[in-house]
DNA sequence: CTGAAAGCGCTTACAG
DNA sequence: CTGAAAGCGCTTACAG
C-alpha cells in the first residue's frame, strides 16, 4: 500500500513461515516434493504476504525471458484481420505462462537487426512471425542462427523447403470450395477480384489458384480482375469492369473482406441486390463482414487454433512437425446465401 | 553461430579487454568517467565479441523491468483506429529504450487482477491505458496503489477529478469546427449520426456535444440519430431515417469512419452523390477513409503525438501535468470537399 | 580513473 | 523432505 510498495520477496516468506528460502522455492516450483504440512504452512505465508515471485529474478536464474517477440507490421494498416489474430495470439501465449513482447522494425535488413538485438539481449525466447511475404528473409535468417520461431503464413520459397515451422490457412481449398458451392447454388459465371498483381503473391495467389482450380474442375471459365489498390474503391472499380461485361458474373469471389465490401457497394450502386442478383463473398470474417447489410459471406480463419498451434510449434524443438495447414470455414450470410446443408 | 549460441557476457568482454567487469559496465553506463584509452579498448572488445548486456540481469540490478504494459481490448474488434495507435505507441516506448508488454484481461474486476499480478511480479514498470470507458475503474485503482500509468482517453467522472495523467483528442472542438466549416460551405441542415445511446458516452458523447454546440452557435437545429449497432449497416439505417425526412440534411457528421462509410453507402444507394448532394464526414482517419471512392473527409487524430505524450506522462512522476488535450485535424476529401483555405 | 565487494531475487543441483 | 552453497549477469556505491 506504500508508494510503489516494496515488493514482497522470497526471503520474507521464508522468514514468515519459518523455513528456508529454498523450501519456499520448492513449494512454488516443485510442490510434490514438499511435506504436506510444510506446504500448507508456506502457502499460507505466501497468501498472507501476497507474495509473487519476481519475474526478472526468475528469468535470470532459469535463463528464460518468458517473453515471445512479435513485430507489428509497418504503418499502412495491415489487414483488418491482424487485430483479431494478435488478440488470440496474446491469449495463447499467456496460457503458457509467458507474455507477448511487441516491437516494431524498419523494412529491409534493418528489420533483422532488431530481431538480432532482441536475441542478443536475451529479451525474448522466441518470435512469432506474421505478415509473411514471398521469399521473406526473416525465416531463413532466424533458422540459420538457431533462433526459435513459428510463422503464421508461408514464405512460398521458389525452391527448397519452407524454413522453420509454420501455420497457415488453406486459402486454396477454401476458395475452391466457395466455387463448388456457388456452382451448386446454380451459378455458372463466377468471377474473382484479387489484389493488384504486384502484391498478388503468397496468400493472395493461393486463393486465386483455388478459385481457378474450382472453376476448372467444373468446366467454368470465370474472369479474374485485380484491384489497383487495397481499398474498397479499387475493388469497386474492378467489380465495375466485371459487371460491364456483356455476360456479367452472377457471383464474385473477393480475396478479402475489404475488397468484398467494395464490390458490394458497386453492386448496390447499380441497383442490383447482393445475394439475389449478384452473390459476393469475402475472406477473413473481419468486423466488416457483420457490418454490411445482410452480412457478408466469408471465410473464417480458425484464429484461436492458429494462435495455439503457433505457440505449440515454438516449443516443439524437434523437426517432427514443420508445417500445419488449417481449414478455413465458410460462413454464409446475406451476400451469398449458400445452402447451409451443403456445407461439408 | 552455435545452436542457441551461448550469449556473450560482461565477464568475457572484461577478459578480452584485460579490464575488470566493473569497467566494462562503466563503459556502457557511464562512459564519461572512463579513460579514453580504456574506453576505446573496451569498446573494440565489445564490438569484436558482439556483446549486448542481458536485459534480465540489468533489470534485476536496476529494479526496472524496462517494460510497459498494455491491455488489448476485448474481442469484438475495438475501433479500427486502435491498430494505428498501438503501432505508434510501441514506437514511442521503444524510443525510451523500453518495450511494450501486451496482455489480455477478462472484463470486470477480474481484469484488475491481471494488472495487479503484473505489478506484483514486477513484470512491468507502468501501464498505458486505452479503450477508456466512463467511470473506468482501472484508473482509480491503479492511482490508489501508486502504480504508474497514463491513459489515452478520459474517464469522464461524474464528480471529482480524472484520476491520473491522461491524453485525449478534443472531439468536441473537432466536431464543432466541422459544423462551422460545413456551414461556411453553405450547409444549413447538418445532421449527426452517433453510436447507439447505450454506448453514447465518453468520446461519443463529447463529439455529439461538439456538433450540438456548433449548431447552436450558428442557430441551426440539426437532427441527431443513432446507429443501433457499431456497424455500417446500422449507420445506413440511421442515415435512411435522416434522408427520408421531408427536409433532409445536406450534410451528415458521423461519429466514426465506420459509421460514415455506412452513411455513404445509403447515400449512394439513393442515387445521391456524396460531396455534392450530401456531404459526409467521419472520425479517426482510419484505413476506411482512403478506401472509399473519392475519399472520406474525417478528423485525423495526432497519433504520434498522443503516443509520445503518453510515454512522457508515465515518467513524469510529479502531478505537474495531469492531462493533455490535443487537437484533431480535419482532413478534407471527396465526401465533403471543405475549402482547404478556410482551414484554421 | 579503476577494481574488489556486495547485492538484485530467484533456481538448481547437491548434501544431509 | 529440507537447507547451505553456488550461480544467473548485471549495477551500484565505495575504496583505492
Amino acid at each position: 500500500m506504500t508508494e510503489r510498495g516494496q515488493a514482497v520477496t522470497l526471503r520474507q516468506v521464508a522468514a514468515h513461515a519459518g523455513v528456508s528460502r529454498q523450501t519456499v522455492s520448492n513449494v512454488i516450483n516443485a510442490p510434490q516434493r514438499v511435506d504436506p504440512v510444510t506446504l500448507a504452512k508456506v502457502r499460507s505465508a505466501i497468501e498472507a504476504l501476497g507474495y509473487q515471485p519476481s519475474r526478472t529474478a526468475r528469468s535470470l536464474a532459469t535463463r528464460q525471458a518468458g517473453l515471445i517477440g512479435y513485430c507489428l507490421a509497418g504503418l499502412p494498416g495491415h489487414s483488418l484481420y491482424m487485430d483479431q489474430f494478435l488478440h488470440a495470439l496474446t491469449e495463447a501465449v499467456e496460457e503458457t505462462g509467458r507474455h507477448m513482447l511487441l516491437f516494431t522494425a524498419p523494412d529491409g535488413d534493418q528489420g533483422l537487426t532488431t530481431y538480432a538485438n532482441l536475441i542478443a539481449q536475451r529479451t525474448v525466447d522466441a518470435f512469432i512471425l506474421s505478415d509473411t511475404v514471398d521469399e521473406d528473409p526473416r525465416h531463413e535468417w532466424l533458422a540459420g542462427r538457431g533462433v526459435r520461431f513459428a510463422s503464421f503464413g508461408r514464405t512460398w520459397p521458389r525452391q527448397g523447403e519452407q524454413p522453420g515451422p509454420w501455420v497457415d490457412v488453406d486459402g486454396f481449398a477454401a476458395c475452391a470450395e466457395l466455387v463448388t458451392r456457388l456452382h451448386a447454388a446454380g451459378h455458372r459465371r463466377i468471377a474473382f477480384v484479387g489484389w493488384g498483381k504486384r502484391v498478388m503473391m503468397g496468400a493472395g495467389a493461393d486463393r486465386l489458384r483455388g478459385w481457378e482450380a474450382g472453376c476448372r474442375r467444373l468446366g467454368l471459365s470465370g474472369r479474374a480482375v485485380y484491384s489497383d489498390s487495397d481499398s474498397m474503391d479499387g475493388a469497386a472499380h474492378a467489380a465495375a469492369a466485371l459487371l460491364d461485361d456483356p455476360e456479367p458474373p452472377t457471383a464474385i469471389v473477393a480475396v478479402s473482406d475489404l475488397l468484398a465490401v467494395g464490390v458490394l457497394s458497386e453492386v448496390r450502386r447499380r441497383g442490383l441486390r447482393p445475394g439475389h442478383d449478384v452473390w459476393v463473398t469475402g475472406f477473413d470474417d473481419s468486423l466488416l463482414a457483420t457490418s454490411v447489410e445482410g452480412g457478408l459471406t466469408t471465410v473464417r480463419q480458425p484464429t484461436a487454433e492458429i494462435a495455439s498451434t503457433l505457440v505449440r510449434l515454438i516449443d516443439n524443438a524437434g523437426p517432427a512437425e514443420t508445417g500445419v495447414l488449417l481449414t478455413g470455414r465458410i460462413v454464409a450470410r446475406g451476400s451469398a446465401p449458400l445452402d447451409q446443408l451443403q456445407q461439408r
